[in-house]
DNA sequence: GAGGCGCGGATCGTATGCGTTCCGGCGCCG
DNA sequence: CGGCGCCGGAACGCATACGATCCGCGCCTC
């Protein structure tokens, strides 16, 4: 009856509405997702809730009891560090990755790493721009950010690290981060992708794999001033 | 009727016998596992297979097409590269942290790491026994170099890690790769586990992680050597 | 008054049914 | 003779139905 008929499964649906209720906060940590209610606020049946909950749950952004339900995870200032070191460790091995195959078409399947690199760039403009203004236009700061990294992953060319970092970035954190960054964080963030674009361009892996692993650590100390549960 | 009713509910029986049938050969890679046939083999309906599906298309193990069904995938000798680099850097990771929190209970939730690395010892052990026997307990080998490959992970402490590693290791091809050793990789393997422990047990971060580096990267020469399709 | 026990309600886990989508083969047309 | 469109069959995606399991609460016993 809409516009869109199909563009993609109810599942797929249910699984981005979850998804988003949890990083908006609607959806509480130690608060149980029920099937019932949800389906009959998306309009679809249980199944397809069901799927996306074991989706979600795979990428451990909710814990499933059997019989008892679905519960949004809690997260302790622990899980917190292991994470962003994980995120640490994968990034910085993407970012190496990028440096090292930076428009060198060793293997097959490269298309072209130079042009994605082109965005990229493009995404470090954003963000200078940004830092430059400060303030008003963060959430064009977030979606930079956002892109650089991805782009950075692309010419990674790597899925299943891409796959791995997706398991533990997923988590709403890295949004509700970006809400504590003072204006020194995102200087030095900015100042950071400067040498991390630097570094895969001139393909120095050390520095590019350097440059990312203190990004990310250094945010972690901005995201930890957000975790506020035990 | 028969002797356990409910041990684990029919989606996780689902989920090993589909998992073990590829680990075996059964299911050939590019295959189509139909979930109708399987549900009546198993005496259960199509939904838990069908979430079951689901699970190890998330592991990677398998690849769902909308509408078509799901089919087990393919693994091409870059593919194996990948898994075997990724591999190289999470048990890295995992060695370090398993050395630097060696019975140095910093953080909450540990327990008895120095009980736990008895265990270690023990595993290494038997590994040794097999390298001096060479050949026959061959199983037994597998069966050690995982138990001590597990240990390390749970020293380290790190759920996410260990939850990380699974997504990669879970392929069928670290079994297949031992079908490949040669005495020469098995003595390999067994000097390069000694390091390790040694790294762990005396603290040494680098040599644990590094030993576990090279003791996984080799293994991926004995395992490219099973790939055989493009 | 405190603790154990049984009952009712709610929710999950699985089974089954129906509509939709896609593939493969056949006939028609250029 | 080759290419294109239609049609039948099969499998999936989702909806719905039913039985199993667990929690909360009131009652009974000590």
């Amino acid at each position: 009856m809409s516009s869109a008929v199909q563009p993609d499964g109810a599942r797929t649906q249910a699984y981005r509405r979850i998804r988003s209720d949890i990083a908006a906060g609607a959806l509480v940590p130690g608060s149980w997702v029920r099937e019932g209610p949800l389906a009959d606020t998306l309009g679809v049946s249980r199944t397809p809730v069901r799927e996306a909950l074991n989706a979600l749950a795979a990428e451990g952004l909710v814990e499933i009891v059997r019989h008892r339900g679905a519960r949004v995870s809690s997260w302790t200032r622990r899980d917190v560090d292991e994470v962003y070191s994980l995120r640490a460790l994968l990034e910085g091995e993407g970012a190496r990755l990028a440096a090292e195959r930076a428009d060198a078409p060793v293997t097959a399947t490269l298309h072209e790493h130079e042009h994605a690199f082109a965005d990229a760039a493009a995404d470090l403009s954003r963000l200078r721009a940004v830092g430059q203004d400060a303030g008003p236009a963060l959430d064009s700061a977030v979606e930079a950010n956002r892109a650089l990294h991805a782009a950075v992953m692309r010419a990674a060319d790597s899925p299943r690290l891409e796959s791995l970092l997706a398991s533990v970035s997923s988590t709403p954190l890295v949004a509700l981060a970006f809400g504590h960054y003072a204006d020194a964080d995102l200087a030095r963030s900015v100042a950071g992708h400067h040498d991390l674009v630097l570094g895969i361009e001139h393909r120095d892996a050390a520095l590019a794999e350097s440059a990312m692993r203190s990004h990310i650590l250094g945010a972690r100390h901005a995201a930890a001033r957000s975790a506020t549960d035990a």
